[in-house]
DNA sequence: CCCTTAGTTTATAATAATTCTAATGTATCT
DNA sequence: AGATACATTAGAATTATTATAAACTAAGGG
């Protein structure tokens, strides 16, 4: 549990105003024990459940914006119809069970080198993300 | 360059009557040296430019739906504003160029084996997918 | 403090990809 | 050829997301 204070610092340090709607969505998103990933219309449940103030629909999608932009979510493109983000922006990879939609972390530290022998030319390599498509064991 | 009886006779085997458009969409897709990635827009496109015959929007997302299901096709999930699709179903990994959206293909060869150590209990790998985003050299 | 201003929120409209509907058309089987 | 199940189609509906523009507010200077 952080003290408004703290995300009032955090936001400010990012040249973000410190709303109260942005630092409402910041104690939703980030007073976890745990990162977890969403869909907007997740995080719109969890605000009106936890809020005693309405955060509107354009500014949860104004402040998911803002805070990728900033480095404290990152977008998951695991569908092609809804946008999932995630509150752990450290480098790992995912698990993704199809049955339930559910995506499920995988840190960084468990998984091997990998090993990409194939070079594009005038291009570098930015980042590398593995996702493993789970099915029920038989 | 096949014949479109070919297409015929790959369609009646699958329990897909071979409608003169789902023909065009199998030349279209299939008739090519290389593999390639598309988006519905631009799959209506290059058929607009090659086909005399006039095919409905609906009907290219119902056959590229139909050819997902029939493995003909693979969706590939790297944005989540628009679907990429595939016409390469063998086991692969993807470069993503974000600067012009583009998808480049790794051979399953060209990776070497990823090790993962985690375990989900009652769950098993169903398949291991590699992006890898690319960005200009310096 | 009080003003000013730039940044923010909000309701609502607009957009765009995709799916649905239901009428018309056609491949296939007898 | 006739019956029928499957397929195509135009257009409407849906849904996630973005744009608009008016009202609101945090921040900084006086
Ligand atoms: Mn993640
Ligand atoms: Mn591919
Ligand atoms: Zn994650
Ligand atoms: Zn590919």
């Amino acid at each position: 549990m952080v003290y408004a204070d703290h995300y009032i610092n955090k936001l400010r340090k990012s040249g973000l105003r410190p709303t109260k709607q942005r630092i409402k969505i910041c104690e939703v998103l980030f007073d976890n024990d745990q990162t977890f990933h969403f869909t907007i219309k997740e995080l719109v449940k969890i605000i009106e459940n936890q809020a005693k103030i309405k955060v509107s629909l354009a500014t949860v999608y104004n402040t998911v914006h803002a805070f990728i932009n900033k480095g404290y979510l990152k977008e998951i493109p695991i569908k092609s119809s809804v946008s999932y983000y995630d509150t752990n922006t450290a480098h790992h990879h995912h698990f993704f069970d199809e049955n339930d939609g559910r995506l499920i972390d995988i840190n960084h530290s468990d998984v091997g080198p990998i090993d990409i022998q194939t070079k594009i030319p005038g291009k570098k390599i930015k980042s590398i993300e593995v996702f493993v498509k789970l099915e029920d064991q038989k």
